[in-house]
RNA sequence: GGGCAUGUAGCUCAGGGGAUAGAGCACCAGAUUCCGGUUCUGGGUGUCGCAGGUUCGAUUCCUGCCAUGCUCGCCA
């Protein structure tokens, strides 16, 4: 293990069942890392709130803790400050000692967990629509948080939900019968950009013609009953938009299983069914609805989730309960994690409430939404081009490597480098992309969040180039000295002396700590915080301290406190599903 | 009107019961025998939207209000 924290928890505890007796053995200790590092490593609060309890000043609680603490191995004398705090300071032996292990551990500390089967639903964009930006965001989340999972050990299953049932096959149907009836019996007898601007005509159409809206209604029933050339029609836009997405997934280096809404096709008329039984369906206006409890509509009165809508088809609440139950009993997963944008948090909130009500999730069953705001461009409105359409995210990502390529030549050519065009191209690409992943997931995802290549390609700063050059460094350090940091790892006789380089290695030991806080509250921007951080001690260490020029054991020292601090960020960077460079 | 989210430094944002609320950018001034300066060191700012409440302690939790955004029965 990395973190100290497992193990100052224990020895707290020893000492407060010392202190105070045998009721105070499952007391949390309140350990934290230190508020600020003038105060020392670690703190624990506990004596503040004990102090009530035992009826004592809450100083000499603390005393009394601190006088039965055994932690000679570990830090310096503890000490009390301000109203009753403990301070641990960690002793540079304990720190070298601890990096001698993350040297020989290729999880650099971090623990397995009892594994988990868990599906994280994540990126589901739309048959028959490009992906554009907001499509970028659940992806990017939902697999940085699909790895960090997996890391941990657990099973995760990947699952893009695409919209590839609904109402909008029928509207696409009925539209291209009469305007393009070649697209519903050949294959890629259209092209996408072709496609996405029937559909929208197509929607036009739906919302201004009356006739045009109730055929489009009708196809939607006869391809959710399995009419043979609704079904061929709707297979042939299906695969043609599938391609799309795939190039964009390989580009971004995205895994993912498809299994769109209409796998759970068959499962729909089930779910009406059991809800008809259970006694929860209520017809109002022709439809089947479940009556919430706590939802309202505009006139006060309680808001109904459609199960069924008054022509026979079937809605995204159904889709939702039958992929829900199916994911629980099929799949068999503990937890399941949707990605989707914020405006969905009712709808999850509908959907987890008729799930409930209808016993369908068991006991220790886990069902999450995590929620991410808009993309706003720099002038705090949504993201649009200059002409005012939505940006597609193939050219967004174009748009970033290019500038991250330009940026590289302009450097290159100031400091009068020659690269091949090869390395040109995939450092533009890896900093371009890794740019656009790190600006959103560094983001607190609950709030939106301004796009700018300007800010995420900035080599300055919380940005992935920073980070990125970071590592870079460290490989220089390699190529420089010929040092093979794969070799045989050391065995002892490693020292910390100076500040910078035990002020590293402290922030070393806290990933694991981040790692679990992630995994467990699904906020991959304190991951980037930590990475960040990381960085930022490293250059002041590298700023400070010689390395391939300095003394042994100096030197042996700060070459395995530079390599494991290169191989924590790319650790940490493959969890945000960035990769590294050796050179940029 | 109901629901949800957000409101923290000039700007972009972290933090989320505990000590003097932080970072980056921008701005000013410095450093560099060096392993790639894409670096490092200094310099200062805040009624943590407003008002109450809970608490030994609130920017953090609760309530109300204000502002902004999203959303509210047959799209997903």
């Amino acid at each position: 293990m990395s973190s100290p924290l497992p193990l100052l928890t224990s020895r707290f505890q020893a000492a407060l069942v010392a202190a105070f007796g045998e009721s105070f053995a499952q007391t949390n200790p309140l350990l934290s890392v230190a508020s600020n590092p003038k105060f020392g490593d670690y703190q624990s609060n506990v004596a503040l709130g004990l102090a009530k309890t035992l009826q004592s000043k809450p100083r000499e609680v603390a005393q009394q803790i601190v006088d039965q603490l055994s932690l000679e191995d570990i830090c310096d004398p503890p000490t009390l400050a301000g109203p009753g705090f403990i301070n641990l300071r960690l002793k540079p032996r304990y720190l070298a000692d601890q990096l001698l292990q993350l040297q020989n551990d290729r999880r650099l500390g971090v623990k397995t967990v009892e594994p988990q089967r868990i599906i994280v639903d994540f990126s589901s964009p739309n048959i028959a629509k490009e992906m554009h930006v907001g499509h970028l965001r659940s992806t990017i989340i939902g697999d940085s948080i699909a790895r960090i999972l997996t890391f941990l050990g657990h099973e995760v299953l990947r699952l893009n939900h695409v919209g590839d049932w609904g109402t909008q096959f029928g509207m696409l149907i009925t539209y291209l019968r009469e305007a393009y009836p070649d697209a519903l019996t050949q294959a890629d007898a259209l092209d996408l950009g072709d496609l996405v601007a029937f559909y929208k005509k197509a929607k036009q159409r739906f919302d201004e013609d009356e006739i045009f809206q109730s055929q489009a209604r009708q196809a939607v029933v006869a391809l959710q009953s399995g009419d043979p050339a609704s079904v061929q029609a709707w297979k042939l836009l299906c695969d043609q938009s599938r391609r799309e997405f795939q190039t964009l997934y390989d580009r971004l280096g995205i895994d993912l299983k498809e299994r769109g809404e209409s796998f759970y096709n068959p499962f729909l008329p089930a779910v009406v069914e059991d809800l008809q039984t259970l006694g929860l369906l209520v017809e109002d206006a022709g439809a089947q609805c479940v009556f919430l409890e706590g939802f309202q509509n505009k006139d006060g009165n309680p808001l109904p989730l459609i199960i069924q809508k008054s022509d026979g088809g079937y809605n995204y609440a159904t889709t939702d309960l039958a992929a829900l139950r199916y994911r629980i009993g099929q799949d068999q997963v503990q937890r399941i994690i949707y990605v989707t944008d914020a405006g969905q948090s009712s709808h999850f909130a509908q959907v987890f409430q008729v799930a409930q009500r209808a016993g369908w999730v068991p006991e220790g069953i886990d069902l999450t939404h995590v929620p991410f705001g808009l993309v706003q461009g720099e002038d705090g409105k949504k993201l649009k081009t200059r002409s005012g359409d939505t940006i597609r995210l193939r050219d967004l990502l174009d748009e970033a490597i290019e500038r991250a390529r330009k940026d590289l030549e302009d450097r290159l050519q100031l400091d009068d480098r020659q690269e091949s065009p090869e390395f040109i191209q995939q450092v533009a690409e890896t900093v371009g992309l890794g740019a656009v992943k790190y600006a959103d997931l560094s983001q607190n995802r609950t709030s939106n969040y301004i796009f700018s290549y300007d800010k995420m390609l900035a080599l300055q700063g919380n940005t992935a180039p920073y980070l990125l050059y970071a590592y870079v460094r460290v490989q220089g350090i390699g190529r420089k000295g010929n040092i093979d940091f794969q070799g045989e790892p050391l065995q002892e006789g490693l020292v910390l002396t100076e500040d910078s380089e035990q002020t590293l290695m402290k922030h070393l030991l806290q990933l694991e700590d981040v790692v679990t806080d992630v995994a467990q509250d699904l906020f991959p921007n304190r991951l980037c915080t930590y990475l960040f951080e990381l960085s930022q001690k490293f250059n002041q260490f590298y700023d400070r301290c010689p390395i391939l020029k300095a003394e042994e054991p100096q030197r042996s020292s700060r070459l395995v406190l530079a390599d494991v601090t290169a191989r924590t960020l790319k650790l940490g960077l493959s969890l945000l599903g960035i990769p590294v460079l050796e050179r940029m």
